[in-house]
DNA sequence: CCAATCTGGTGACTCTGTCACCGTCTGTCA
DNA sequence: TGACAGACGGTGACAGAGTCACCAGATTGG
Protein backbone atom coordinates (compact mmCIF):
# COMPACT_ATOMS: atom_id res chain seq x y z
CA UNK A 1 0.00 0.00 0.00
CA UNK A 2 1.10 3.34 -0.98
CA UNK A 3 0.88 5.87 1.66
CA UNK A 4 2.26 9.28 2.42
CA UNK A 5 4.78 11.18 0.67
CA UNK A 6 8.69 10.18 0.22
CA UNK A 7 10.84 12.24 2.61
CA UNK A 8 14.76 12.75 3.15
CA UNK A 9 16.78 14.76 4.87
CA UNK A 10 20.94 14.82 5.44
CA UNK A 11 22.77 14.50 8.84
CA UNK A 12 22.51 16.76 11.18
CA UNK A 13 19.63 18.39 10.11
CA UNK A 14 17.31 19.47 12.93
CA UNK A 15 13.73 17.26 11.83
CA UNK A 16 12.10 19.12 14.72
CA UNK A 17 11.95 21.10 18.03
CA UNK A 18 10.08 21.70 21.12
CA UNK A 19 7.01 23.91 20.46
CA UNK A 20 7.03 23.25 17.00
CA UNK A 21 4.08 22.09 14.64
CA UNK A 22 3.96 18.62 13.75
CA UNK A 23 4.02 17.93 10.25
CA UNK A 24 2.97 14.54 10.23
CA UNK A 25 4.01 10.78 10.66
CA UNK A 26 7.41 9.76 9.91
CA UNK A 27 8.33 5.67 9.17
CA UNK A 28 11.58 5.42 8.83
CA UNK A 29 13.20 3.52 5.87
CA UNK A 30 16.90 4.30 6.13
CA UNK A 31 18.38 6.20 9.13
CA UNK A 32 19.00 7.28 12.47
CA UNK A 33 17.29 10.20 14.25
CA UNK A 34 18.03 11.42 17.71
CA UNK A 35 15.49 12.54 20.19
CA UNK A 36 17.28 14.49 22.74
CA UNK A 37 15.50 17.00 25.74
CA UNK A 38 17.34 19.70 26.66
CA UNK A 39 16.82 21.61 30.00
CA UNK A 40 16.61 25.02 31.06
CA UNK A 41 20.21 25.21 31.80
CA UNK A 42 21.31 23.67 28.51
CA UNK A 43 22.04 20.34 29.54
CA UNK A 44 20.79 17.19 27.48
CA UNK A 45 19.49 14.01 27.64
CA UNK A 46 19.55 11.44 24.81
CA UNK A 47 16.00 9.92 24.99
CA UNK A 48 16.33 7.47 22.01
CA UNK A 49 17.27 6.74 18.79
CA UNK A 50 14.81 6.38 16.06
CA UNK A 51 15.94 3.47 13.45
CA UNK A 52 14.34 2.22 10.02
CA UNK A 53 11.18 0.27 10.51
CA UNK A 54 10.55 2.34 13.67
CA UNK A 55 8.16 4.75 14.15
CA UNK A 56 9.27 8.87 15.42
CA UNK A 57 6.90 8.75 19.23
CA UNK A 58 7.22 12.18 18.96
CA UNK A 59 5.53 12.52 15.94
CA UNK A 60 3.09 10.01 17.12
CA UNK A 61 2.09 11.94 20.33
CA UNK A 62 1.67 14.97 18.39
CA UNK A 63 -0.31 13.46 16.10
CA UNK A 64 -2.77 11.55 18.38
CA UNK A 65 -3.24 14.46 20.85
CA UNK A 66 -2.99 17.69 18.87
CA UNK A 67 -0.21 18.62 20.60
CA UNK A 68 3.30 20.29 19.66
CA UNK A 69 6.95 18.58 20.00
CA UNK A 70 8.46 18.14 23.12
CA UNK A 71 11.76 17.41 22.64
CA UNK A 72 14.24 17.91 19.73
CA UNK A 73 15.15 15.90 16.85
CA UNK A 74 18.77 15.86 15.06
CA UNK A 75 19.32 13.28 11.85
CA UNK A 76 22.14 11.40 12.82
CA UNK A 77 22.48 9.55 10.01
CA UNK A 78 21.04 10.64 6.19
CA UNK A 79 17.29 9.89 6.32
CA UNK A 80 15.23 8.43 3.91
CA UNK A 81 11.52 7.55 4.54
CA UNK A 82 7.77 8.17 3.90
CA UNK A 83 5.96 11.07 5.90
CA UNK A 84 2.00 10.64 6.19
CA UNK A 85 0.19 13.78 6.59
CA UNK A 86 -1.65 14.48 10.16
CA UNK A 87 -5.37 14.14 8.46
CA UNK A 88 -4.42 10.48 7.16
CA UNK A 89 -2.77 9.04 9.85
CA UNK A 90 -6.41 7.63 11.34
CA UNK A 91 -7.73 6.37 8.50
CA UNK A 92 -4.43 4.88 7.48
CA UNK A 93 -4.17 3.16 11.01
CA UNK A 94 -7.60 1.99 10.88
CA UNK A 95 -7.27 0.98 7.44
CA UNK A 96 -3.71 -0.53 7.01
CA UNK A 97 -3.11 -3.67 9.73
CA UNK A 98 0.81 -4.10 8.69
CA UNK A 99 0.84 -0.41 9.34
CA UNK A 100 -1.52 -0.30 12.46
CA UNK A 101 0.99 -3.40 13.96
CA UNK A 102 4.10 -1.73 13.21
CA UNK A 103 2.63 1.26 14.87
CA UNK A 104 1.61 -0.73 18.17
CA UNK A 105 4.96 -2.40 18.10
CA UNK A 106 6.86 0.64 17.82
CA UNK A 107 4.88 2.05 20.47
CA UNK A 108 5.17 -1.10 22.49
CA UNK A 109 8.88 -1.08 22.54
CA UNK A 110 9.92 2.85 22.65
CA UNK A 111 7.84 2.47 25.61
CA UNK A 112 9.61 0.08 27.40
CA UNK A 113 12.89 1.91 26.60
CA UNK A 114 11.48 4.98 28.50
CA UNK A 115 10.66 2.70 31.62
CA UNK A 116 14.30 1.75 31.26
CA UNK A 117 15.80 4.85 30.77
CA UNK A 118 13.50 6.16 34.00
CA UNK A 119 14.97 3.08 35.79
CA UNK A 120 18.63 3.88 35.09
CA UNK A 121 18.29 7.48 35.92
CA UNK A 122 16.38 6.75 39.31
CA UNK A 123 17.51 3.24 40.34
CA UNK A 124 21.06 3.04 38.86
CA UNK A 125 24.14 4.45 39.87
CA UNK A 126 26.39 7.02 37.58
CA UNK A 127 29.30 4.19 36.98
CA UNK A 128 26.89 1.56 35.64
CA UNK A 129 24.97 3.92 33.55
CA UNK A 130 28.53 4.82 32.07
CA UNK A 131 29.56 1.73 31.19
CA UNK A 132 25.83 0.78 29.70
CA UNK A 133 26.06 3.54 27.22
CA UNK A 134 29.92 2.58 26.50
CA UNK A 135 29.12 -1.23 25.63
CA UNK A 136 25.71 0.26 23.91
CA UNK A 137 28.22 2.44 21.56
CA UNK A 138 30.72 0.74 20.36
CA UNK A 139 31.78 -0.12 17.47
CA UNK A 140 32.97 -3.01 15.39
CA UNK A 141 36.40 -2.34 16.43
CA UNK A 142 36.63 -1.87 20.01
CA UNK A 143 36.42 2.09 19.95
CA UNK A 144 33.55 4.38 21.77
CA UNK A 145 33.61 7.11 19.20
CA UNK A 146 32.17 9.49 20.65
CA UNK A 147 33.14 12.80 23.29
CA UNK A 148 32.76 13.37 27.03
CA UNK A 149 30.02 16.14 26.08
CA UNK A 150 28.21 13.11 24.03
CA UNK A 151 28.36 10.83 27.21
CA UNK A 152 27.18 12.74 29.48
CA UNK A 153 24.35 13.61 27.38
CA UNK A 154 23.65 9.84 26.90
CA UNK A 155 24.15 9.48 31.12
CA UNK A 156 22.16 12.00 31.52
CA UNK A 157 24.79 13.87 33.75
CA UNK A 158 27.64 16.32 33.51
CA UNK A 159 30.96 16.22 31.33
CA UNK A 160 32.96 16.83 33.93
CA UNK A 161 31.81 14.01 36.09
CA UNK A 162 32.34 11.95 32.64
CA UNK A 163 35.35 12.80 32.67
CA UNK A 164 36.68 11.74 35.86
CA UNK A 165 34.50 8.65 35.93
CA UNK A 166 37.15 7.88 32.94
CA UNK A 167 39.90 8.83 34.09
CA UNK A 168 38.99 6.16 37.20
CA UNK A 169 37.72 3.77 34.86
CA UNK A 170 40.62 4.21 32.88
CA UNK A 171 43.09 3.65 35.35
CA UNK A 172 41.30 0.91 36.70
CA UNK A 173 42.27 -0.91 33.50
CA UNK A 174 38.57 -1.12 31.98
CA UNK A 175 39.61 1.46 29.11
CA UNK A 176 41.56 3.10 27.16
CA UNK A 177 41.52 7.09 26.30
CA UNK A 178 42.43 7.13 22.66
CA UNK A 179 42.57 10.85 20.43
CA UNK A 180 39.47 9.50 18.38
CA UNK A 181 37.36 7.94 21.03
CA UNK A 182 37.41 5.44 23.95
CA UNK A 183 38.82 2.02 23.87
CA UNK A 184 37.10 -0.87 25.56
CA UNK A 185 39.69 -3.39 27.26
CA UNK A 186 37.81 -5.21 29.20
CA UNK A 187 34.51 -5.68 28.32
CA UNK A 188 33.35 -8.05 31.00
CA UNK A 189 34.22 -6.22 33.63
CA UNK A 190 32.12 -3.40 32.04
CA UNK A 191 29.24 -5.45 32.04
CA UNK A 192 29.67 -6.53 35.53
CA UNK A 193 29.56 -2.55 36.96
CA UNK A 194 26.60 -2.19 34.08
CA UNK A 195 25.16 -4.76 36.18
CA UNK A 196 25.38 -2.87 39.41
CA UNK A 197 22.72 -1.09 41.53
CA UNK B 1 -19.83 -3.65 22.29
CA UNK B 2 -18.91 -5.90 24.70
CA UNK B 3 -15.72 -7.15 25.35
CA UNK B 4 -13.49 -9.28 28.03
CA UNK B 5 -15.13 -10.13 31.11
CA UNK B 6 -15.74 -7.81 34.23
CA UNK B 7 -13.13 -7.49 36.56
CA UNK B 8 -12.82 -6.71 40.18
CA UNK B 9 -10.05 -5.93 43.01
CA UNK B 10 -9.85 -4.43 45.98
CA UNK B 11 -7.61 -1.45 47.59
CA UNK B 12 -3.93 -3.18 48.49
CA UNK B 13 -4.39 -6.10 45.80
CA UNK B 14 -1.22 -6.68 43.48
CA UNK B 15 -1.96 -6.88 40.66
CA UNK B 16 1.23 -7.53 38.65
CA UNK B 17 4.89 -8.38 39.57
CA UNK B 18 8.04 -7.77 37.76
CA UNK B 19 8.29 -11.37 35.69
CA UNK B 20 4.70 -12.42 35.85
CA UNK B 21 2.88 -13.14 32.95
CA UNK B 22 0.18 -10.74 31.70
CA UNK B 23 -3.54 -12.58 31.75
CA UNK B 24 -4.84 -9.90 29.60
CA UNK B 25 -5.89 -6.24 28.97
CA UNK B 26 -7.13 -4.43 31.43
CA UNK B 27 -9.63 -1.39 30.74
CA UNK B 28 -10.12 0.48 34.39
CA UNK B 29 -13.76 1.26 34.32
CA UNK B 30 -13.38 2.60 38.75
CA UNK B 31 -10.86 2.74 40.83
CA UNK B 32 -6.79 3.89 40.57
CA UNK B 33 -3.73 2.16 39.63
CA UNK B 34 -0.03 2.84 41.38
CA UNK B 35 2.46 1.46 39.26
CA UNK B 36 6.03 1.48 40.58
CA UNK B 37 9.61 0.27 39.89
CA UNK B 38 11.39 -1.39 42.31
CA UNK B 39 15.36 -0.96 42.35
CA UNK B 40 17.78 -4.25 44.24
CA UNK B 41 18.58 -1.68 46.83
CA UNK B 42 14.76 -1.94 47.42
CA UNK B 43 14.02 1.76 46.73
CA UNK B 44 10.88 2.48 45.27
CA UNK B 45 9.61 5.22 42.16
CA UNK B 46 6.25 6.08 41.82
CA UNK B 47 6.32 5.82 37.34
CA UNK B 48 2.02 6.34 36.86
CA UNK B 49 -1.47 6.00 38.37
CA UNK B 50 -3.90 4.39 35.93
CA UNK B 51 -7.36 6.27 36.26
CA UNK B 52 -10.63 5.64 34.90
CA UNK B 53 -11.25 5.41 31.38
CA UNK B 54 -7.20 5.45 30.71
CA UNK B 55 -5.01 1.82 29.93
CA UNK B 56 -2.67 -0.12 32.03
CA UNK B 57 0.66 0.28 29.62
CA UNK B 58 2.07 -2.56 31.17
CA UNK B 59 -0.58 -4.55 30.06
CA UNK B 60 -0.22 -3.17 26.47
CA UNK B 61 3.47 -3.31 26.25
CA UNK B 62 2.96 -7.08 27.60
CA UNK B 63 0.53 -8.12 25.24
CA UNK B 64 2.35 -6.24 22.14
CA UNK B 65 5.36 -7.76 22.52
CA UNK B 66 4.49 -11.03 24.22
CA UNK B 67 6.83 -9.61 27.29
CA UNK B 68 6.56 -10.28 30.74
CA UNK B 69 5.64 -7.13 33.25
CA UNK B 70 8.76 -4.65 34.28
CA UNK B 71 7.13 -3.21 36.95
CA UNK B 72 5.08 -3.32 40.20
CA UNK B 73 1.19 -2.53 39.92
CA UNK B 74 -0.72 -2.20 42.68
CA UNK B 75 -4.41 -1.10 43.47
CA UNK B 76 -4.53 2.24 45.31
CA UNK B 77 -8.88 2.44 45.30
CA UNK B 78 -11.52 -0.50 44.82
CA UNK B 79 -11.11 -1.20 41.14
CA UNK B 80 -13.91 -2.26 38.69
CA UNK B 81 -12.99 -2.64 35.12
CA UNK B 82 -13.05 -5.22 32.02
CA UNK B 83 -10.42 -7.55 31.47
CA UNK B 84 -9.62 -8.52 27.65
CA UNK B 85 -7.92 -11.99 27.16
CA UNK B 86 -4.64 -11.96 25.58
CA UNK B 87 -5.80 -13.35 22.26
CA UNK B 88 -8.61 -11.47 22.13
CA UNK B 89 -6.69 -7.84 21.90
CA UNK B 90 -5.72 -7.81 18.43
CA UNK B 91 -8.97 -8.66 17.30
CA UNK B 92 -10.97 -6.13 19.28
CA UNK B 93 -8.24 -3.19 18.06
CA UNK B 94 -8.88 -3.97 14.33
CA UNK B 95 -12.76 -3.85 15.19
CA UNK B 96 -13.76 -1.21 17.72
CA UNK B 97 -12.78 2.13 16.49
CA UNK B 98 -13.76 3.48 19.96
CA UNK B 99 -11.44 1.05 21.78
CA UNK B 100 -8.95 2.02 19.12
CA UNK B 101 -9.35 5.74 19.61
CA UNK B 102 -9.08 4.82 23.65
CA UNK B 103 -5.44 2.82 23.15
CA UNK B 104 -4.00 4.91 21.18
CA UNK B 105 -5.08 8.33 23.01
CA UNK B 106 -4.14 6.76 26.49
CA UNK B 107 -0.62 5.37 25.04
CA UNK B 108 0.04 8.63 23.83
CA UNK B 109 -1.08 10.34 26.69
CA UNK B 110 1.25 7.88 29.38
CA UNK B 111 4.21 8.74 26.68
CA UNK B 112 4.07 12.23 27.49
CA UNK B 113 4.27 11.59 30.81
CA UNK B 114 6.73 9.52 30.83
CA UNK B 115 8.71 12.24 28.87
CA UNK B 116 8.04 14.41 31.83
CA UNK B 117 9.01 11.93 34.54
CA UNK B 118 12.23 11.95 32.48
CA UNK B 119 12.81 15.15 32.22
CA UNK B 120 12.09 16.07 35.95
CA UNK B 121 14.61 13.25 37.16
CA UNK B 122 16.85 13.91 34.57
CA UNK B 123 17.26 17.84 34.62
CA UNK B 124 15.25 19.43 37.20
CA UNK B 125 16.56 19.72 40.95
CA UNK B 126 15.12 17.97 43.67
CA UNK B 127 12.75 20.81 45.52
CA UNK B 128 11.34 21.56 42.34
CA UNK B 129 10.36 17.80 42.27
CA UNK B 130 9.28 18.03 45.74
CA UNK B 131 7.09 21.14 45.14
CA UNK B 132 5.21 19.68 41.88
CA UNK B 133 4.41 16.68 43.79
CA UNK B 134 2.79 18.12 47.34
CA UNK B 135 0.92 20.52 44.49
CA UNK B 136 -0.32 17.07 42.64
CA UNK B 137 -1.32 15.15 46.06
CA UNK B 138 -2.81 17.81 47.93
CA UNK B 139 -6.70 16.93 48.80
CA UNK B 140 -9.68 19.67 48.72
CA UNK B 141 -8.35 20.82 52.76
CA UNK B 142 -4.93 21.65 51.85
CA UNK B 143 -3.63 18.79 53.06
CA UNK B 144 -1.03 16.06 51.66
CA UNK B 145 -2.20 13.01 53.36
CA UNK B 146 1.20 11.03 52.29
CA UNK B 147 3.75 9.87 54.50
CA UNK B 148 7.72 10.98 54.10
CA UNK B 149 8.45 7.40 52.61
CA UNK B 150 5.68 7.85 50.19
CA UNK B 151 6.88 11.09 49.01
CA UNK B 152 10.46 9.46 48.79
CA UNK B 153 8.99 7.40 46.20
CA UNK B 154 6.76 9.95 43.85
CA UNK B 155 10.53 11.90 43.78
CA UNK B 156 12.24 9.30 42.99
CA UNK B 157 14.59 10.07 46.13
CA UNK B 158 15.40 9.04 49.56
CA UNK B 159 13.59 9.46 52.97
CA UNK B 160 15.96 10.96 54.76
CA UNK B 161 16.58 13.61 52.06
CA UNK B 162 12.53 14.42 51.82
CA UNK B 163 12.52 14.87 55.37
CA UNK B 164 15.50 17.29 55.55
CA UNK B 165 13.87 19.13 52.48
CA UNK B 166 10.30 19.46 53.60
CA UNK B 167 11.63 20.64 57.58
CA UNK B 168 13.76 23.85 55.42
CA UNK B 169 10.29 24.20 53.47
CA UNK B 170 8.83 24.73 56.77
CA UNK B 171 11.09 26.68 58.04
CA UNK B 172 10.63 29.25 54.94
CA UNK B 173 6.98 28.65 55.81
CA UNK B 174 6.31 27.01 52.19
CA UNK B 175 4.29 23.87 54.08
CA UNK B 176 3.32 22.79 57.92
CA UNK B 177 4.13 19.51 59.05
CA UNK B 178 1.24 17.99 60.81
CA UNK B 179 0.33 14.56 62.17
CA UNK B 180 -1.62 13.80 59.57
CA UNK B 181 0.39 15.03 56.52
CA UNK B 182 1.14 18.29 55.08
CA UNK B 183 -0.55 21.43 55.02
CA UNK B 184 0.45 23.51 52.26
CA UNK B 185 0.90 27.18 53.42
CA UNK B 186 1.79 29.26 50.40
CA UNK B 187 0.72 27.22 47.22
CA UNK B 188 1.85 30.30 44.65
CA UNK B 189 5.34 30.49 45.77
CA UNK B 190 5.23 26.48 46.33
CA UNK B 191 4.27 26.16 42.27
CA UNK B 192 7.07 28.95 41.93
CA UNK B 193 9.76 26.46 43.08
CA UNK B 194 8.25 23.92 41.00
CA UNK B 195 8.64 25.41 37.74
CA UNK B 196 12.95 26.23 38.95
CA UNK B 197 15.74 24.81 37.12
C1' DC C 1 0.89 -3.80 79.41
C1' DC C 2 4.54 -4.85 76.17
C1' DA C 3 6.36 -5.83 71.71
C1' DA C 4 6.45 -4.92 67.01
C1' DT C 5 5.98 -1.73 63.48
C1' DC C 6 5.70 2.60 61.25
C1' DT C 7 7.15 7.03 61.15
C1' DG C 8 10.17 11.02 61.16
C1' DG C 9 14.67 13.64 62.84
C1' DT C 10 19.65 13.90 62.67
C1' DG C 11 24.86 13.48 62.26
C1' DA C 12 28.18 12.01 59.34
C1' DC C 13 29.26 10.43 55.64
C1' DT C 14 29.65 9.32 50.09
C1' DC C 15 28.27 10.00 45.53
C1' DT C 16 26.98 13.06 41.90
C1' DG C 17 27.12 17.20 39.46
C1' DT C 18 28.65 22.22 38.75
C1' DC C 19 31.53 26.00 37.95
C1' DA C 20 35.43 28.22 36.54
C1' DC C 21 39.61 28.01 34.55
C1' DC C 22 43.33 25.94 32.19
C1' DG C 23 45.99 23.67 28.38
C1' DT C 24 45.84 21.20 24.00
C1' DC C 25 44.66 20.41 19.53
C1' DT C 26 42.29 21.48 15.47
C1' DG C 27 41.08 24.21 11.43
C1' DT C 28 40.73 28.58 9.14
C1' DC C 29 41.81 32.75 7.27
C1' DA C 30 44.53 36.68 6.42
C1' DT D 1 53.36 31.60 8.87
C1' DG D 2 51.00 33.43 12.67
C1' DA D 3 46.98 34.51 15.05
C1' DC D 4 42.64 33.42 16.26
C1' DA D 5 38.44 30.79 17.31
C1' DG D 6 36.32 26.73 18.71
C1' DA D 7 35.97 22.02 20.33
C1' DC D 8 37.75 19.06 23.62
C1' DG D 9 39.27 17.33 27.94
C1' DG D 10 41.67 17.79 32.90
C1' DT D 11 41.23 19.60 37.52
C1' DG D 12 40.37 22.05 42.09
C1' DA D 13 36.92 23.66 44.81
C1' DC D 14 32.47 23.59 45.79
C1' DA D 15 27.30 22.60 46.11
C1' DG D 16 23.54 19.50 45.66
C1' DA D 17 21.67 14.90 46.33
C1' DG D 18 21.32 10.64 48.51
C1' DT D 19 22.75 6.95 52.14
C1' DC D 20 23.42 4.87 56.39
C1' DA D 21 22.90 4.15 61.02
C1' DC D 22 20.74 5.26 64.93
C1' DC D 23 17.43 7.56 67.77
C1' DA D 24 12.73 8.76 69.60
C1' DG D 25 7.80 9.17 69.44
C1' DA D 26 3.31 7.25 67.84
C1' DT D 27 0.35 3.44 66.75
C1' DT D 28 -1.34 -1.02 66.77
C1' DG D 29 -2.33 -5.53 68.06
C1' DG D 30 -1.87 -9.23 71.18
Amino acid sequence: MKIGRKFSAPKGTTLFSPGQECPGFLVLKQGCIKVTLTGSSGREVVLYRVHPGEVCLQTFTCLIEDQTYAAEGVVEEDLHGDLIPAGQFRQVIEQDEAFRNDVLTSVALRFSEYQQLIEDVALTGFDARLAKVLLRLVDATGIVPVTHTALAAETASGRAYVSRRLAEFARRGLVEQLSDGIHICNAPELAQIAEQK
